[in-house]
DNA sequence: CCGCTCCTACGACGGCTCTCGTACGATGGT
DNA sequence: ACCATCGTACGAGAGCCGTCGTAGGAGCGG
């Protein structure tokens, strides 16, 4: 290890490449909305291994490659665990207002069923 | 026919059984999206023919029941032609912004793509 | 009554998705 | 050097999804 930003790099969609439908999807599944919102609220990127899922790390890893590729998250090794955040300039600048819609719809839809 | 209300009646979801994930799902798929937004520019509600879709009249269908079982749009029976209409008031009540949001992200989408 | 149009139901097919288990690489600490 | 931890890869299975064709029901107009 020359320098510990030797890190693997992982592929992630350009802002232009973006696309809503992806999005849209991406933030469908209620494990992967769980991870957005649990990210929206943290001041520091979250690892992998903070989350409490009720699925398998196989399966954890899966839906943070689709929040990757879809353009939700920006991923980034750091040491053993890898840091996530969400990308939200970038998508406050494709989609204004959408993702912060979504959050909110979330929170309201969690106290609506609670 | 004793009278023109006679007409079958279809199940749609109460406003309190609306979920998210539903409606981003419904939303997610290009036809289903594309659909949202020409009702959404529209003054009346449009019968399912009036819709020009790269899909036969099978998925056509297809596509309208699941917009109507998430909760995105209200169809109703007129003679023989089924009537569409976004379920705008109780979306904004629900989810404020979202419906607009999505809206806008797709024709922000659009005209970047073009 | 007959046909026309609009839409539906059903079955089918290919593909994608969510899930998991097991086995493995990569990193960092001891 | 070793091991523990974190995450990945791969394969697999069950289920859902988007698509179609064909056949058929519901209503309207003649």
């Amino acid at each position: 290890m020359t320098e510990h930003d030797t890190a693997r790099t992982l592929a992630h969609p350009e802002a232009a490449e973006i696309r809503l439908e992806d999005v849209l999807h991406a933030l469908s599944d209620p494990v992967r909305l769980s991870i957005t919102r649990d990210l929206a609220v943290s001041a520091a990127d979250l690892a992998c291994s903070h989350f409490d899922l009720p699925v398998t790390k196989s399966t954890t890893t899966h839906h943070f490659r689709v929040l990757r590729e879809s353009g939700v998250v920006r991923q980034t090794y750091r040491g053993t665990t890898k840091l996530n955040a969400l990308r939200r300039e970038e998508l406050e600048a494709l989609f204004p207002g959408l993702l912060d819609s979504v959050l909110t719809a979330a929170a309201a839809e969690e106290a609506r069923l609670a």
